[in-house]
RNA sequence: GCGGCCGUAGUCCAGCCUGGUUAAGACAUCUGCCUGCCACGCAGACGACCCGGGUUCAAAUCCCGGCGGCCGCACCA
């Protein structure tokens, strides 16, 4: 029996959605081509992500490289943790996590452990192949990211990126300029991400190159709020939080009792939902789910899945909403040796009284001579506890090129000054929607796919229908075609995405554009040529009005938007 | 990566077990006629054995390998 999912496969392959790619080279698996409807598809669910992220939140998109220096992944921990250790039994050939068997096997903890290691405990406790009994294979490595070369020879080695979040870290500096230096500010992006999946299945659902829709959130640490939340705290979710009890809540009681670690999470959580009730998919057929500590990525602190129930697949993730903490920019400081912080101002300046030690000139020019500017920056350079000393003691020593020098209080003077500190550098804190724009997609047209008599109807939201408005001639006579263009053409001039057909019979025109989800279709008759009215025609309910030809475009327009409904013309 | 099943026009599929003339059908597509609102009818056309090797006089058919798909195991930041 064929299910939803075969369907939609079906009807994507044959009207031009999606294609598995390479085909004449016996095909790859993992790639997909958009054909021309997905492609549109596609463009207009992005857009949708632009007006609700870019537009309305107002974080402005980037557009970078797609591959990067090793440096980057290192910092960012995807070379290191991006990596499975696999062992493989050498008599039946299962493959298993080294790390995972030996845990199950010997009852331990590991944390940490080198290849090495992991495989020098497999040896000494001499574990064997828990299906079979067989002998295991040395640890190896598989690391899920495309590597690569920069430049000529093998010197520089470079990785596909395996999320598009990492450019957005790397730039902050710039970004932070861009934002004039306030907290919080976002950025988006949204391009390919790579990831070199050891099998993967599912059509879109699991793809070696896919589109990320990434916005990354810089905000103070103590200060995770969003001023629009209140506007939503009475919203509900269906949330599936880390006990496994599924609960229906207003993302104001979520937030207060603890659920959902703070309001921007919250908030961004709401506005997930909200962007995919907007293109399409129903609220019953959404949920959030709780990552479990375990199975967090390794840089997040929490995160909640946005998950669309499929018929075959069950729920499917389709966008993470992570708080990724300050992880990542503090990596990329570390690996960079590049500040990356952010200037927190006080909203009142601290006074601090501290005493400070001054260097006697008089004394010191004529004793030290050409050291005196190596000894003065000595001093100032000595902290809090340097002065305590000396206050103790009635001296310091330091180190001039190699000599030590004492220096007592005939050459420093203590004195006490107020110093205003304004305020502090910190390490912004990032809460990041991570949107999988393909398996919206696939979700998008499973949901969209209906069947009316034995013919499908595909129940896309009317403004992302890839096809605005299909315009026909009741039959194939010259007269009809003529206006029938007409109206094609000056539609097309308005910016609609058009189609025109005269082949075959009105029904069969009908059906072929239910099947690829085009609202409105447009028929000229031979009425129209005596009192120009035309029949606009409603994908959902087949229901017919007749309206002035030069009206077509201002109705069409307000029927996509949703303002009118084909009732009240 | 492993195991099971599978791979024939754009799509769905027959034929394969038991090798043999021109690989059948339906739908879709195209052309002509017809057709006055929901896949109408008639006539015609286009179009396929996943790739490579082997066995054989002869391979869509049998055997081996590869690639791809589905399911299960494993994996999935």
């Amino acid at each position: 029996m064929a299910d939803k999912h075969d369907k939609v496969m079906e009807l994507a392959l044959r009207r031009g959605f999606f294609w598995p790619s390479f085909e004449i080279y016996g095909g790859v698996s993992g790639f997909y081509d958009y054909g021309p409807l997905g492609a549109t598809l596609k463009k207009k669910i992005e857009d949708k992500w632009r007006e609700f992220y870019c537009v309305k939140e107002g974080y402005l998109e980037i557009f970078s490289p797609t591959i990067g220096p090793e440096e980057v992944f290192i910092a960012s921990g995807h070379v290191e943790s991006f990596v499975d250790p696999m062992v493989e039994c050498k008599k039946c050939r299962t493959p298993f996590r080294a790390d995972h068997l030996i845990t199950s096997v010997l009852d331990i903890k590991l944390d940490g452990l080198s290849f090495k290691e992991l495989e020098d405990l497999i040896r000494e406790k001499r574990i064997k192949c828990p299906d079979c009994g067989g002998e295991l294979s040395g640890v190896w490595s598989y690391n899920l990211m495309f590597k690569t070369h920069i430049g000529p020879g093998e010197r520089k080695v470079g990785y596909l990126r395996p999320e598009t979040a990492q450019n957005m870290f790397v730039l902050f500096n710039r970004l932070y300029s861009f934002y004039r230096k306030k907290l919080p500010f976002g950025v988006a992006q949204l391009g390919k991400a790579y990831r070199n999946e050891i099998s993967p299945r599912q059509g879109l659902l699991r793809l070696r190159e896919f589109s990320q829709a990434e916005v990354e959130i810089f905000v103070d640490p103590e200060d995770k709020t969003h001023k629009g939340f209140s506007s939503v705290a009475n919203k509900k979710l269906r949330l599936l939080p880390r006990d496994g009890k599924e609960i229906i809540i207003t993302a104001g009681d979520a937030v207060k009792k603890n659920i959902i670690a703070h309001e921007l999470l919250a908030y961004q959580i709401i506005l997930t939902q909200e962007f995919l009730l907007e293109i399409g998919i129903p609220s019953q057929k959404i949920r959030f789910r709780q990552h479990a500590q375990n199975e967090m990525a390794h840089y997040a602190a929490d995160c909640w899945d946005a998950e669309v129930s499929t018929e075959r697949f069950g729920w499917v993730e389709v966008v993470g909403i992570a708080d990724r903490t300050c992880y990542d920019l503090e990596s990329h400081e570390k690996e960079s040796k590049t500040e990356l912080k952010a200037f927190k101002q006080y909203s009142k300046p601290k006074k601090k009284k501290k005493e400070i030690l001054i260097p006697n000139m008089r004394e010191l020019g004529p004793r030290f001579k050409q050291m005196v500017g190596e000894i003065v920056n000595k001093i100032n350079s000595i902290g809090d506890e340097g002065v305590r000393d000396f206050l103790e003691s009635g001296f310091i020593e330091i180190e001039i090129m190699g000599q030590k020098i004492k220096l007592d209080e005939r050459y420093l003077e203590v004195k006490y000054v107020e110093e205003t500190i304004t305020g502090e550098k910190i390490t912004p804190h990032v809460i990041e929607p991570s949107y999988g724009i393909d398996r919206i997609l696939y979700c998008m047209l499973e949901t969209a796919y209906t069947e009316r008599d034995n013919k499908v109807v595909l129940m896309l939201k009317k403004p992302l229908a890839p096809i605005e408005v299909a315009v026909f001639p009741l039959i194939n006579k010259p007269q009809l075609n003529e206006v029938a263009k007409r109206i094609y053409d000056s539609l097309k001039n308005e910016g609609f995405y058009v189609t025109y057909d005269e082949n075959d019979s009105i029904g069969r025109r009908y059906a072929r554009v239910d099947e690829i989800g085009v609202p409105y279709a447009i028929t000229v008759d031979f009425e129209s040529l005596k009192d120009d009215m035309v029949t606009i025609r409603d994908r959902d309910t087949t229901k017919q009005f007749r309206v002035h030809i030069k009206d077509v475009s201002k109705i069409i327009k307000n029927l996509l938007k949703g303002e009118i409904t084909i009732e009240n013309i």
